[in-house]
DNA sequence: CCTGTTGCTGACTCATGAGTCAGCAAATAT
DNA sequence: ATATTTGCTGACTCATGAGTCAGCAACAGG
């Protein structure tokens, strides 16, 4: 008859948590959203919360380092031991990454970081040395190692990683400011990444 | 003696007040500044604030539309009557405009509708009505132009005038994430349209 | 069963900040 | 000078939501 009203779960609280609160923060923003709002998410009272989490604030903390995927680090294992071309490691495995960055969280993270990162250096801080910082130095070397293979010419794009990631930027905030309107993401970095291998190719006198 | 404690200034008032608030929400944010801190920083009274805005949330609104500055219709009007060729345009006022927008108030905009444009749609629709879709539309009429005058051939760019602000988007947004960090976004701008020059020139063979 | 431990609940306090308004004083009219 | 108008002030109320804690109930050990 009587349910128990409740299941005592100490080791799994936590991750359900921040699940839950990521979910919540997507919806509302860091300011918008209640603890209660989280707790009720994650099906538990909202002190329970706060005997896993001190504050809101080192819950949010929690759950933008929680998204940190293993994604960016999987590319940039694969960019060291890829035995594709430069050419085809763009076309490939970069594209595929930077085609499944919108529908991903990251854009969420993006979003909480632009809103709420001002008072929260050290998050800033946290994910540029563990995501952003490491990312364009991969594409950095793959770019230079391009160059000494002979595949690429040297060109500004080496000092500027970045050209690579801006439509992926745009594609993020597009998706987070502009949800209805249509934007064709994938073909966006397709012809992005075209017009950077026409650009740095190393052949001459080409159409 | 008795230097009176305020003056009247009744036609004055809302302009200095959404400049401060401009100010403070630029610093703070939305949630994180108090419609006290706005009216401190106007040198009136909090009371004042909701004689001139009826709840914080319409001072917001004001806010944003204040800032959809006139350049980018200046942009547009320029773009329709100037007699360089598209080339030139590209080199000249179109580089210069995109130079000049992540030192000016737009990053600081696109902060706040980030943050706050999910609870504020109508704000995001007028941005889009008044400042992205026409400047969008704006560039793919110019492309298409470029192409009628053989100046350009037709490629994926005619639907994809986003390519031209990928790299002010991502310069902005770096700018509010990591102020502190280099980015040579002339450079990077400069790159991103001779990329597009190179891949949507009608000349065939070039170097 | 019974008993001790502890994961968990939910009603509580309290600081904060949005929004109000009675009255004051600066400008203006007489 | 005096009266009248009204731009402006700042102390007030009140809703909200972060953070607390006394006690309850789920589970474990005997």
């Amino acid at each position: 008859m009587n349910e128990p009203r409740y299941q005592r779960r100490k080791a799994d609280r936590p991750q359900e948590i921040v699940e839950a609160a990521f979910a919540a923060f997507a919806e509302g923003g860091y300011a918008g959203t209640r603890v209660e709002d989280v707790a009720r998410r994650a099906g538990v009272s909202k002190g329970l919360t706060y005997l896993y989490f001190r504050t809101k604030e080192e819950l949010f903390k929690a759950v933008i380092r929680n998204v940190v995927s293993r994604r960016v680090e999987a590319l940039i294992r694969l960019v060291e031991q890829t035995e594709l071309s430069s050419e085809e490691f763009v076309r490939g495995p970069l594209l595929a990454f930077m085609k499944s960055v919108p529908g991903s969280r990251i854009p969420v993270v993006i979003r909480l970081l632009v809103a709420e990162g001002a008072r929260h250096p050290d998050l800033v801080d946290y994910y540029w040395e563990n995501v952003v910082g490491p990312g364009l130095a991969a594409i950095r070397r793959f770019v230079e190692r391009g160059v000494a293979r002979g595949e690429f010419r040297r060109s500004a794009v080496n000092d500027l990683p970045q050209l690579f990631l801006a439509p992926v930027m745009l594609s993020m905030v597009w998706k987070i400011l502009f949800p209805t309107r249509a934007l064709d993401t994938d073909r966006l970095m397709e012809t992005q990444l075209e017009m950077l291998l026409a650009y740095i190719g190393a052949e001459k006198g080409l159409v």
